[in-house]
RNA sequence: GCCGAUGUAGCUCAGCUGGCUAGAGCAGCUGAUUUGUAAUCAGCAGGUCGUGGGUUCGAGUCCCUCCAUCGGCUCCA
């Protein structure tokens, strides 16, 4: 038989029944066979070693493909895995992924204790292997076979996967070793040239926290030495714009074991920071029809127990406060929304009222487990940028997108054109951890979809990810290292008006019930400017900067003009600083630059007389000299530039 | 909260297997220098080595407690 097999290009070729990809490549010409790493087959991924006997379509993967790099690093697992067992005869093996970037092996080492120090001679062996030039060989197994051969090893975690699988159960062998495996692996482990383990973690089996805690263990290997150099330079880098140490070094933010775990201080320049940001929005929102109001740092428990949140986060909020009436105890405000829906609730509405859009920078508290803290990202007390709209029905949609638009505004003033969207709903199956009836979310849901589809957003969808009041649209931006956090979020909720029993009278003169939608374009203004930080490696736009530019006086005689500029461009609303030590101006120019300020303004002997500066770009430009009348122009016209 | 690592001067770090008064650079202070586009020179000062306990003739170094930080897991209204 003869099979037509179907490139991407379109083109269709006849080969062999039982040829396999990597000799179909190999016919195709030699570099392709050495550059692929793995192959699908009408979609699904195959071994390159799969024999072939149907007609379909056969698209290759190289390192330049992400499945190619998936094949790599799962089959870098294996190896992983295989030098545990050979090490560490005791322990047990669960499952050992591809990820983005790398692969991670879970790993139950009973006793022992396993730590980064032990990476060494890992690695080590694992190179030793790959030169060796094993295959990767899938194997197939009755389920009988299966259990037997775990039920040796006394190996749980497998026994539990096997009987989870109602499809054919494979096995991969190379080596000595082999390992219950689904397939997609590269041909032979000589392609391994490099491999660097990570970082060792705790990982809970089957993700729940319930079940025993298993080691983890993250690596990442390359077909070429000089691409791991690369990458570990590249996560070298990357350190640099951790908001953390950017933060320390430009006195935005600090934190004080005297004060407390994850409250962060903000100093002058991060204050100055925040407001600045808080004003732009302020501005967007009195455009887009919002009215600010203003809450206060406690509520009532029984506040949070009408609306819900008690009950499921009561454990992790600051314990309540005790007054001198033993029945009335008090929270450290976790959210604002029960707050706005008292006050919405503090006069009777018209639906021609509607909608109504309560905004407050509201800081808020909230107890989150010690291993959670990280830097500005996730802290305890933190200024949401918060606002609820109450509207009817019929609005929702409408104002839904209005709302998108107001994010979309604000991720574009700030450079923020790398986010996903993300539609959160309930979890499919597992429900009791979600407030009010199916009915209501189906609703909810819909209006979100609706909306996000009409805005034409690129989304994806995230089951079990919801508000436990209602479905969100998440808009979520990386950190220097990769990592996603959630930013600006828009929620619906059908459920807290009806607990708060929320009202207004409809044409019919009769009450209806407002749909709340809740959203916060920054998410919190902590965790914002913490990615801001290490999206612009601290080079803000000039709008936001502390300082626009620094005087440099060159001599003493220049010193009286700088100061006189300084005071000039302060009174046009330009944040000027002056520099008047007796420095080089070499010295104070690397100040400068290490303090991230957009322009230097250098005065010297040449300015004086002409009553000039020449200015510099921050990065070692030279603009040029202007007189201040100019000067004034040029920062301005820079200044609406930066909005984007 | 859990797993692993880390904690030395304001900051960044050195201090090997326990052994004289714990080092460096930057920052700070003092003095000299009065400076033209990323670091002028000299001197001085600064640390009960995260905390509390233990082992030892002797602890920055070894062990335990706690605290904090970092990388993950879980969680994220």
């Amino acid at each position: 038989m003869i099979l037509d097999i179907t490139f991407p290009d379109g083109a269709v070729k006849k080969f062999e029944n039982g040829i396999t990809p990597f000799q179909i490549a190999k016919s195709l010409s030699n570099s392709l066979a050495k550059n692929i790493l793995s192959a699908s087959f009408n979609g699904k991924p195959i071994e390159l070693s799969t024999k072939l006997s149907e007609n379909g379509s056969l698209k290759f993967y190289s390192w330049e493909d992400s499945n190619g790099k998936k094949a790599f690093w799962h089959s870098s697992a294996h190896l992983l895995a295989q030098v545990i067992s050979e090490l560490y005869p005791k322990s047990k093996l669960t499952i050992g992924p591809a990820i983005d970037s790398g692969f991670y092996y879970d790993v139950d080492f009973g006793d022992d204790v396993f730590s980064e120090n032990d990476f060494p001679k890992i690695e080590k062996r694992i190179i030793e292997i790959c030169r060796e030039g094993h295959d990767f060989n899938m194997r197939k197994s009755s389920k009988e076979d299966a259990i037997n051969y775990y039920k040796v090893e006394k190996n749980e975690y497998k026994l539990e996967l096997i009987n989870g699988i109602d499809d054919e159960i494979t096995f991969c062998d190379h080596s000595n070793f082999s390992d219950l495996c689904k397939g997609g692996h590269i041909m032979n482990t000589k392609h391994i040239k490099s491999i660097k383990l990570l970082n060792v973690a705790g990982a809970y089996w089957r993700g729940n926290e319930k079940n025993k805690q298993l080691t983890r263990i993250y690596g990442i290997s390359f077909p070429k030495e000089k691409l791991l150099n690369e990458y570990l330079k590249l996560i070298d880098e990357a350190k640099k714009r951790d908001h953390r140490i950017i933060g320390k070094k430009l006195n935005l933010f600090t934190f004080s074991n005297k004060v407390g775990q994850g409250l962060p201080l903000w100093l002058p320049a991060g204050a100055e920071l925040r407001e600045r940001l808080q004003n732009f929005l302020k501005k967007a929102q009195k455009n887009a029809g919002y009215e600010m109001v203003i809450s206060p740092h406690i509520g009532n428990k029984k506040l949070y127990e009408i609306s819900g949140h008690y009950d499921k986060y009561g454990e992790s909020s600051f314990h309540p406060i005790k007054t001198p009436n033993v029945d009335e105890e008090f929270l450290l405000k976790p959210m604002n929304c029960p707050h706005h829906c008292e006050i919405y609730n503090s006069q009777q509405w018209s639906y021609k009222d509607l909608p109504k859009r309560y905004a407050e920078f509201g800081t808020v508290y909230r107890y989150e487990q010690s291993g959670e803290l990280h830097g500005l990202t996730r802290v305890r007390g933190f200024t949401q940028d918060d606002a609820h709209i109450f509207c009817s029905e019929e609005q929702l949609v409408s104002e839904f997108k209005n709302v998108i638009d107001l994010v979309l505004f604000v991720f574009k003033s700030l450079g923020f054109e790398d986010f996903k969207a993300q539609i959160s709903l309930r979890d499919k199956v597992n429900r009791e951890k979600y407030i009010g009836s199916d009915k209501i979310w189906k609703i909810a849901e819909d209006a979100i979809i609706e909306a996000t589809e009409e805005k034409n957003l690129n989304y994806r969808i995230e089951y079990g990810e919801a508000a436990f009041y209602g479905p969100k649209l998440d808009f979520m931006v990386k950190d220097a290292l990769q990592r996603e956090w959630q930013l600006g979020t828009i929620q619906v909720d059908y459920n807290l008006p009806e607990r708060f029993d929320l009202t207004y009278k409809n044409k019919n003169n009769d009450l209806s019930r407002p749909v709340m939608i809740h959203r916060a374009p920054f998410g919190s203004l902590e965790r914002f400017i913490a990615i801001l930080i290490e999206h612009t490696e601290g080079d803000f736009p000039l709008w936001l900067t502390t300082n626009q530019i620094r005087l440099i006086a060159v001599g003493e005689r220049h010193k009286n003009y700088s100061q006189k500029v300084s005071n000039l461009l302060e009174k046009s609303d330009i944040r000027a600083s002056c520099d008047l030590r007796n420095e080089t101006v070499g010295k104070k120019i690397r100040e400068a630059e290490k303090s991230k300020i957009p322009f230097m303004g250098i005065i010297g002997e040449k300015e004086l007389n002409n009553e000039t500066i020449s200015i510099r770009k921050r990065g070692g430009k030279e603009i040029g000299n202007m007189n201040i009348k100019k000067l004034i122009n040029f920062i301005r016209e820079q200044e609406v530039k930066s909005y984007n």
